[in-house]
DNA sequence: AGTCTATCCTGCCGGC
DNA sequence: TGCCGGCAGGATAGAC
């Protein structure tokens, strides 16, 4: 599933092809993509110039300059969506969903198989945008923010990270790759975590990002591929994600497997002790 | 404030 | 072999 890590990869294999092209056209194939009015979707992106490519937390941020005006086209993965770009000649695939024809002839497809994924034109002051908690990559998160923010909320661990106003970026993978890492069970209430054990999840978040983004995402089942076409790179480094019963590379113990929160959960029991 | 449930979707898998 | 129920999962809304 596209997290941090693969959006990130995403963004900055779209960058190049997209940066300076104007959108000259376009189809929608299933109008809940784009939020259900697929007209004033295209009406509103033809003639627009992708001026910047950036990404914040599992969003992709498509700044375009309009001659009414700046404006933002919002792009969300969710579990199965693709963003890629090809000859304008390619036929659509049996999940394309949107189509954006640029000016040197090729297409922005967006393909998804299960429908979960949107694009929206907006703008910067987005509330959605608005209401992210920090990037775990960038210079407002550490172990003194973590820290203290955990110790601000009441929640158990894992719903906690997962929350993306709490933390921006995280999924089911990574939360439970963290944990893991630094040692920490995801039922552990939040306010439990002392500043030390927060250090330790704070260095691991930090250090399985950038090591996932060095190669290029996690690809887990058939669904996620760079729009290179590439599979990622880091499923092969992970610890307990889809290990369930598998020795734990760590201790040899058997990773386990339970609902945190109606989302399947992995954990070591030799190396994340369980809470109380 | 925090937890739980349902919703959106389709492909896939296990059971019979 | 084939049908079918159940599951996976990011975000969000609404109930408790």
């Amino acid at each position: 599933m596209p997290e941090l890590p693969e959006v990130e990869t995403v963004v900055r294999q779209l960058r190049p092809a997209l940066r300076g092209r104007r959108i000259v056209g376009g189809a929608v194939r299933w109008p809940r993509t784009v939020g259900g009015r697929s007209r004033a979707f295209l009406e509103g992106l033809t003639g627009a110039e992708v001026d910047r490519v950036e990404r914040r937390a599992k969003y992709l941020l498509f700044h375009l300059r309009r001659e009414g005006g700046a404006a933002l086209l919002l792009g969300h993965l969710r579990m199965t969506g693709r963003l890629h770009v090809e000859a304008g000649t390619t036929p659509p695939g049996p999940y394309e969903r949107v189509r954006l024809e640029l000016d040197d002839g090729r297409a922005l497809l967006f393909d998804d198989v299960r429908k979960f994924g949107r694009l929206r034109l907006t703008t910067e002051a987005d509330a959605a945008l608005a209401a992210l908690g920090p990037e775990p990559l960038g210079p407002s998160f550490g172990p003194a923010w973590l820290a203290r923010a955990l110790g601000a909320r009441r929640r158990r661990l894992k719903p906690l990270l997962l929350d993306q106003r709490f933390l921006a970026g995280l999924g089911n993978i990574y939360v439970d790759e963290a944990l893991h890492a630094a040692g920490l069970h995801p039922l552990t209430p939040s306010q439990r975590v002392g500043p030390e054990a927060a250090a330790r999840l704070a260095r691991a978040i930090r250090r399985l990002l950038a090591r996932a983004v060095k190669r290029e995402g996690s690809s887990f089942d058939a669904f996620y591929r760079t729009p290179e076409g590439r599979p990622g790179g880091f499923q092969d480094e992970l610890r307990v994600y889809g290990r369930e019963g598998r020795p734990c590379r760590a201790c040899g113990t058997p990773i386990e497997r339970f609902e945190v929160g109606q989302r399947g959960t992995h954990v070591c029991p030799g190396c994340q002790p369980g809470p109380r």
